[in-house]
RNA sequence: GGGAGCUUAGCUCAGUUGGUUUAGAGCAUCUGCCUUACAAGCAGAGGGUCAUAGGUUCGACUCCUAUAGCUCCCACCA
């Protein structure tokens, strides 16, 4: 039999041969057409990426929902994609080059850029290919790149237009500065960590006094050069005699004035506070309100400038340190305690940002944010799971304007041109800028060589959020066919991290340019994190490489595993048992196909009772399961979902159909049952094949004869079909008296070929031959037989109240027996009293529902039968 | 400091508006099996006073209050 197919599945040679075939032949590509559409667009990972889990996860949900669409008769596409990254790919551009030797300094912009496309060309996308390993069913033809000239026209569209509605505007403000990077960043992008460092007490001398001193707390001592104002409570009595004086800022000498504001606590270190509007927001905002100088201590990159006077050109931190032995030897630091704080970090570089003013580009956020919320508190939008609702009204509520310019040159460059009268315009190009700025200033006779564009790109953010609409050129041509056939999009499939990022602002994006939201459904997916809750990184080295599961289990398995656990929202503990564990399905499903392969077709055999009744029995499991799992899609339950199919498949089909229908060692099987066993065999492949695809499409090709170009990608999902209650509740039934003669045999150790009998103690006309065949085939049993009364000679069991007995002389032990028997009857009865209690219940039998009165009265005459046979039985026993 | 959420078997989680035979699943565990598809397997079994304490109710895993513990988000008091 079969000797000669493998007992094990190998999914390498498999699964690329599968893909090929797919790709090939065109089968992930979509053009708009009648049918209805389906479309995800990926979240575009950034061009440096390389697979980690966390797109393992996320690019597998997508590519399960676009599967199952397609198979659902929608016209699917999943476009794909990466996006420029700014931040990320310019640092490790930089780095590249620094190994070549080659500085960023000496580049200009124009060469940087250069390097920087080729950097891109050789060594950006590797993410695509490999989400190519996992079966992503993306639209190839249709892969876009945030940076490609079509994408950047929308951008450049989108920030013109929003400048002429007066929404984007130009100013100096105090914005996160990252000294690695060298530019600003959002607020978004700043990650707050907990730091063990110290508080510093440092005393300040009041102007024209001689011994009398104010002290400060400070965690950032290298500031007090930059200090232009100490600030106390008004309501203070320690600090109220020195009002209308002067403090003298140490080392610097510098007088500064005492001011009194209300944002001061009282309570932290000795209530005053030294103020540096120049390097904190909220000395900033003091600074405003009170009039105060702001003197910048720091350069770009973190060190000291000539304004500090002191330490200039050390690094902020060691500057810190420095200054320690100064202030004590200046004799104006008082003592310095541990103290935890917490510290703001760069995203992208993991330095300290450093509160710094600067000139930058914000977009303003308020109208924008209005109809965007809106759409996901009226429900347009839906949130899976919904309790990131209140996450995003909350951000949406308090939103403030975006910091949009970043000061690097990968990127789309700011469509601004300063003129020589330091005036600028805003244009899509240097040519409109011209025809704009000289009808603007007639009297300025301007060239185009006059034209000085912003230096600056902006955040990546802000080509990201347009992706929606920018994929289909819904920008830059409104009216095209495909954005109107594809958008809004089915779903969007993401992290909750980036819900302000990218999610909030692609909802507003997609109100602002199409009036409509961009998706219907946001499913957040967790965090991935190993068995110890602990996210991955690369710090840790507890993050396998995507790419060597899938060739140690199969890009099916991995698949499995990831989504057999991870419901929306919740955070994924992996483990590499759970792809184990999709590899182990696998391996049964190809065993399944094995057996079934084997068999010999003999037509003129008639089908035995029993493999009827399983037949009808697994096509209405199958129904069953299917009503599931469309209700679980809807829910976006993927997890319930594989489960509710992994069971029916294992359990059901493998464990119970196929043992019911296979033929007996080394006899033929009659050809109506082969045809509807395939036929069971190719549905069940169906429902899994967005789960699993490659396994799938491998046996449905090899259950019949396939023509060259078929494929179950394209197979219609079966329809929901009614189920025959009563037929599944009686083979339940069977099956939990199947498992009674199996615990009797396991008790008793009999082996499987010792045939049985079974006796039941009901009347003849309560037989149901269709089901017992079924009980005789998979117990072994010879003979079932109807009897009136109940017998001590075997082992007994009480199923659905019907008492069963499988008569084994010489192996029935009474002692044992009764032991059984008295621990059912003790169940039963305390089961029955609990029953009676809330019957003998006056207030529950009139306040109760009568259905359920009427559950609680058949429970207890059930429970009264049970208790009755088990005495019977009992008594006939002692 | 503000907000959201969680706490059900050893682990990870279901449990739909309070009532469906005194709580379910997968994995893990235990027992017996190399039974002619699969030991990456087969058959069977055990395991939970639903975080704690009150309350509402005829009835609470489910609703309310308090407490404890955990997670996340926002704010960013030097």
């Amino acid at each position: 039999m079969s000797a000669e197919i493998n007992t094990k599945y190998d999914p390498v040679a498999v699964e690329d041969k599968w893909y090929d075939f797919w790709n090939k032949n065109g089968f992930f590509h979509s053009e708009p057409d009648s049918r209805p559409a389906y479309s995800i667009v990926i979240p575009p990972p950034n061009v440096t990426g390389v697979l980690h889990m966390g797109h393992m996860l996320n690019n597998t949900i997508q590519d399960v929902l676009v599967r199952r669409a397609r198979m659902k008769g929608f016209n699917a596409v999943w476009v794909p994609g990466t996006d420029h990254a700014s931040i990320a790919t310019e640092a490790k551009v930089v780095n590249y080059l620094k190994e070549q030797g080659i500085d960023k300094k000496v580049l200009t912009r124009e060469e940087f850029l250069k390097h920087a496309w080729e950097w891109k060309e050789k060594y950006g996308g590797i993410i695509l290919k490999q989400l190519r390993k996992l079966g992503a069913s993306c639209d190839w033809e249709r892969t876009k790149f945030t940076m490609d000239p079509d994408m950047s026209e929308a951008v450049i569209d989108v920030f013109v237009d929003l400048y002429n509605k007066g929404k984007i505007y130009r100013g100096v403000r105090m914005v996160n500065w990252d000294p690695k990077a060298l530019t600003a960043v959002s607020d978004e992008e700043v990650i707050y960590k907990e730091l063990q460092s110290k508080l510093y007490y440092v005393r300040y001398r009041i102007e024209g006094e001689d011994n009398e001193y104010i002290t400060i707390a400070t965690t950032r001592p290298e500031t007090i050069l930059g200090d232009t104002a100490i600030c106390m409570h008004p309501d203070d009595e320690r600090y109220a005699k020195y009002k209308g004086k002067r403090a003298i800022v140490p080392l610097v000498n510098r007088s500064i004035p005492l001011i009194y504001d209300e944002y001061v606590e009282r309570e932290f270190g000795t209530g005053a506070l030294k103020i540096t509007p120049a390097h904190d927001i909220n000395d900033y905002n003091l600074g405003i309100k009170h009039h105060l100088e702001t003197i910048n201590i720091f350069n770009d990159n973190g060190t000291l400038s000539e304004k500090a006077q002191f330490l200039v050109g050390m690094d902020r931190f060691e500057a810190r340190e420095a200054i320690i032995p100064m202030l004590e030897k200046a004799g104006n630091l008082v003592k310095i305690e541990d103290y935890v704080n917490k510290v703001g970090f760069s995203e992208r570089t993991n330095e300290v940002i450093e509160p710094k003013l600067s000139m930058q580009w914000f977009c303003k956020m308020g109208e924008l944010a209005k109809p965007a919320l809106d759409a996901v508190m009226n429900g347009d939008i839906n949130f899976y799971p919904e309790k990131f609702k209140n996450t995003y009204a909350h951000w949406m509520e308090n939103i403030k304007d975006w910091c949009i310019s970043r000061q690097l040159w990968w990127g789309h460059r700011i469509p601004a041109y300063y003129l020589p009268n330091r005036e600028f315009v805003v244009a899509h190009n240097a040519d409109e800028a011209l025809n704009i700025a000289r009808q603007k200033y007639p009297e300025l006779s301007l060239t185009i060589n006059d034209l000085q564009q912003d230096e600056d790109v902006m955040d990546t953010w802000f080509s990201s959020w347009l992706w929606p609409l920018s994929v289909f050129d819904g920008i830059r041509n409104p009216d095209n066919e495909e954005i109107k056939y594809y958008y809004p999009t089915s779903a969007l499939i993401t992290a909750p991290d980036i819900i302000f990022f990218w999610v909030a602002r692609m909802i507003m994006a997609g109100m602002e340019w199409r009036g409509r939201i961009p998706f219907k459904d946001v499913y957040f997916t967790g965090t991935v994190r190993d068995k110890l809750h602990r996210k991955m990184s690369k710090q840790l080295g507890n993050s396998p490489d995507p790419i060597m599961l899938m060739e140690k289990y199969g890009a099916d398995g991995v698949r499995f595993g990831m989504l057999l656990s991870s419901p929306a929202g919740n955070d994924l503990l992996f483990d590499e048992s759970l792809c184990e564990q999709g590899r182990n399905f696998s391996n049964k499903l190809w065993n399944a196909f094995r057996l079934v392969k084997g068999w010999e077709i003999d037509a003129t055999i008639e089908q035995p009772l029993h493999t009827a009744t399983a037949v009808k029995w697994m096509q209405n499991r199958i129904n069953e399961v299917l009503a599931e799992v469309e209700e679980n899609f809807k829910r976006y339950r993927l997890s319930e979902t594989l489960m509710s199919i992994y069971k029916l498949i294992w359990d059901d089909f493998c464990s119970c159909f196929l043992e019911v229908v296979k033929p007996a060692y080394q006899k033929p099987i009659d050809g109506k049952t082969y045809k509807e066993i395939v036929d069971v065999f190719e549905k069940l492949m169906t429902i899994l094949h967005p789960f699993m695809p490659f396994i799938t499409e491998e046996l449905w090709h090899s259950l019949r004869e396939r023509s060259e170009k078929e494929t179950i990608m394209l197979v219609a999902m079966p329809e929901i079909a009614d189920t025959d209650q009563k037929l599944l509740d009686e083979f339940a039934n069977a099956r939990k008296v199947i498992e009674q003669v199996r615990r009797v045999r396991n008790e008793k150790n009999i082996a499987q070929k010792h045939a049985l009998r079974l006796n039941v103690y009901a009347d003849q006309e309560s037989c149901k031959p269709e089901f017992d065949a079924v009980i005789a085939k998979l117990c072994n049993i010879e003979n079932i037989e109807y009897k009136g009364n109940c017998d001590v000679d075997g082992a007994s069991f009480i199923e659905n109240n019907v008492q069963y007995s499988v008569p084994l002389t010489g192996f029935v032990d009474a002692a044992e027996e009764i032991k059984k028997l008295e621990s059912d009857l003790k169940y039963a009865e305390g089961f029955l009293q609990n029953v009676l209690k809330k019957l003998s219940n006056e207030r529950f039998v009139n306040s109760a529902p009568q259905q359920v009165v009427e559950m609680e009265r058949k429970k207890q005459s059930d429970a009264e039968e049970k208790i009755r046979i088990i005495k019977e039985q009992l008594s006939k026993l002692k």
